[in-house]
DNA sequence: GTCTATAAATAGATAGAC
DNA sequence: GTCTATCTATTTATAGAC
């Protein structure tokens, strides 16, 4: 297996870090290679001499987000639990990662926004295993009589949707909060982890009409 | 031959129409003005004639958003419908304003991605009051027996997110049928809205746990 | 209102020393 | 592996003619 990013030398990691960091917070176009550069204490060419070109830089960052997911995921389908468990397994697990890679939701979402322009085969894969992970166990629960047929890319979408907007969403929360909004603080991770679980389970077992 | 849509009227709703393009497809850092120029078939300096800045361009696209949505909004919140008509409409009434405005959604969504960093308290009056008029429908049907309570957030982004992922995933899930990824090509919009139209009422009905 | 031409700044990428 | 200096292309924005 190859070393996970962050693992291959000091500078290296800085530059990945920096530079997820910085993709997150402005977009593939809007990001900034001195930037990048800065915020990782090395000068620019550093970052060409380990990743080549800005495109690759991101590449490298998306492959990595969407290995880690899909590692996790893949934990949970292949335990030994019941269908509606795996299915809070797996809404936990997609909340986990994104809060274990806080760039994750923002490159995600413009990523999508984008229609999945920088988007390369190998990324593709990964997510495209994301969901058959979720195929397999809607499949699972139907075989075993506890789910009604459902297609698996519109449970994703209600699971990984309300996730992204609920993790990219702190800094508009606090405005909407500071401009005199209420029901804001209220609204805790764990909480939208359960109402997202408590939703894709009442969709699965056909509660919802 | 005829121009192009978004290329007819006078000159600055040319530039209006072909700006939004441009920002959802590539972003505000990715839009570029001479390509917004030549989609306007004018030159660049008419932007800057009529806008003043690709600051000032990009807002007047954002509060044009908003202020569309939030009237539709507010038709359906002074109708005298139930309540659970009203979300239906509510809910109906974002995904006309996204398809009536097809730029709506990515733009949205990378505006989100990035924490409303161009939002200015104009903008965020109206994506306010579009929150404040669910609310006000939430509370409607609560004091009428038939909802039980409800963080008005949560539901908000309930609903505006499976609707913005399925707006502005139109190229990825060609991407993903391409692949070999099923069950891609029988989602549609209606099913859509109707999908979250039904979660929508089981959450505020008090029947998803 | 509309155009051409260009200034001024920025940013991706590379050369080459150490 | 790391650096400074720089090339080259792109891009926002403006000047000024018509």
């Amino acid at each position: 297996m190859r070393p996970k990013a962050g693992t291959r030398g000091p500078s290296r990691t800085r530059v990945f870090n920096a530079a997820a960091a910085e993709f997150a917070a402005r977009g593939y176009a809007g990001a900034n290679m001195d930037r990048i550069a800065r915020a990782a204490r090395l000068n620019k060419a550093m970052i060409y001499y380990h990743f080549g070109s800005k495109a690759a830089l991101y590449r490298a960052i998306l492959v990595d987000m969407f290995d880690d997911v899909g590692r996790r995921v893949r934990d949970v389908a292949s335990s030994n639990a019941s269908p509606d468990d795996k299915i809070r397994a797996f809404v936990a697990a997609i909340a986990d990662a994104a809060a274990a890679h806080p760039h994750f939701p923002p490159i995600w979402l413009r990523e999508l926004a984008e229609g999945g322009q920088h988007v390369d085969t190998a990324t593709l894969t990964y997510a495209r295993n994301v969901l058959e992970t979720l195929a397999a166990i809607i499949h699972e629960g139907g075989a075993a009589g506890r789910f009604v047929p459902a297609n698996p890319l519109v449970v994703h979408a209600g699971i990984v949707a309300p996730l992204m907007f609920f993790f990219v969403t702190d800094g508009i929360r606090a405005k909407l909060g500071r401009a005199g909004v209420t029901h804001v603080s209220n609204i805790t991770r764990a909480g939208v982890v359960e109402h997202v679980q408590r939703i894709a389970l009442a969709v699965l077992e056909g509660r919802v009409g």
